[in-house]
RNA sequence: GCCGAGAUAGCUCAGUAGGUAGAGCAGCGGACUGAAAAUCCGCGUGUCCCCAGUUCAACUCUGGGUCUCGGCA
């Protein structure tokens, strides 16, 4: 089995500078698990590594989207698993890291995505029967045809209600389905590090680096993402820091408001970051103010794969 | 200094003919298998400024104090 670093944990903990220390104490290249970072034209906002970073050690699976294409869970699993191949035929350890929680278990479980993609039609009729007849109207149609599968979502959640739909649809069967046919024993020798920090204190980095990205340039970034022809409505312009500046420059809320309503989306993506990684099994979690900081976590990381390894 | 208004959740504020209180925002917890930085669900977290008094019972009434904000000086 091949050996794989992970780390993750809630944005803005450090991640990067601590995937960036560990590799290269163990000779290793990053692979990010981060659903924004794909996307080309989005460096601002996304918190992509710098180009000196990317010099000192190769990244992957970043950069390499156009913003107006819908990139995907599965996508991304076929690609990593590409991307780790390749890292490990050159001798060297893949270090998956980021804070996209799907994409990071889409990879370490090996889901079984089924081979037929997304119908873009058969979608957009779902969601405009929601609109019609209400988000009630589908959550019961689906109890129809995968009880199993009504049973646990919430008929507001339409999101999941109409992807269940829709893989009934494609395939007629449940998408527990897909489920089953994961594999039960993991794909990779992974080793998993979570990263945290008290509360108060991540917030703290999280409205600072807000104001940093504002400072180099969020809001000429999306302006000409937009002005290169990036439909606002396109996927990548959902995401955290783009959507806001986008009504931002419309003239929909002022500058000060976009800017606060960036810092609280943003804590409270990191809370849901938290939620997710909590569940995950098997990771060993470093708090960076018990531990001592980036390099301390990097060594204590390096320390534990030095008695894990053999 | 005088006059007036106020002090209740992290913030802005509502409220109780006396029976330990509730909205919005913020926050917290959770779910998550092809949009996931997305989507969705749940939860008030409180010395009701302080000290006395009246009362079976005071956040509420009375007295005193402290602080804040207006106005006049």
């Amino acid at each position: 089995m091949e050996k794989l670093l992970v780390i993750v944990g809630p944005t803005a903990v450090g991640k990067s500078d601590v995937a960036l220390c560990v590799s290269q104490k163990q000779n290793g290249e990053i692979i990010s698990a981060d659903s924004v970072q794909v996307y080309r034209g989005l460096d601002i906002g996304a918190a992509k590594p710098s180009a000196r970073e990317r010099k000192l050690v190769p990244h992957h699976l970043i950069d390499f989207v156009n913003p107006n294409e819908n990139y995907t869970v599965a996508g991304f699993q076929r690609d990593a698993k590409e991307a780790i191949s390749g890292v490990h035929a050159r001798g060297r350890l893949p270090v998956l890291v980021g804070g996209t929680g799907l994409y990071v278990r889409a990879v370490l479980q090996g889901f079984a995505f089924s081979e037929s993609g997304i119908d873009e039609e058969l979608r957009n009729r779902l969601r405009s029967e929601a609109e019609l007849y209400g988000p009630e109207f589908l959550h019961s149609k689906l109890a129809d045809v995968d009880p199993a599968a009504a049973e646990k979502l919430h008929p507001n959640d339409l999101r999941r209600v109409i992807r269940a739909l829709e893989v009934y649809e494609q395939t007629h069967q449940p998408i527990s389905r897909q489920v089953e046919a994961t594999p039960q024993t993991p794909v990779y020798d992974a080793v998993l590090f979570g990263l945290t920090m008290p509360r108060d204190m991540l917030y703290a980095r999280i409205e600072q680096r807000v104001d940093s990205m504002m400072a180099a340039g969020l809001v000429e970034e999306v302006d000409k993402l937009l002005h290169s022809g990036v439909s606002p409505q396109a996927k990548s312009m959902q995401s955290l820091g783009y959507k806001q500046i986008v009504k931002y420059l419309k003239g929909e809320v002022s500058r000060e408001a976009a800017v606060e309503l960036i810092k609280r989306d943003t804590r409270r993506f990191a809370k849901r970051q938290l939620t997710w990684f909590r569940r995950e099994h098997d990771i060993q979690w470093f708090d960076i103010l018990e531990t001592g900081g980036i390099e301390a976590v990097a060594e204590n990381i390096s320390i534990f794969l030095a008695g894990n390894c053999q």
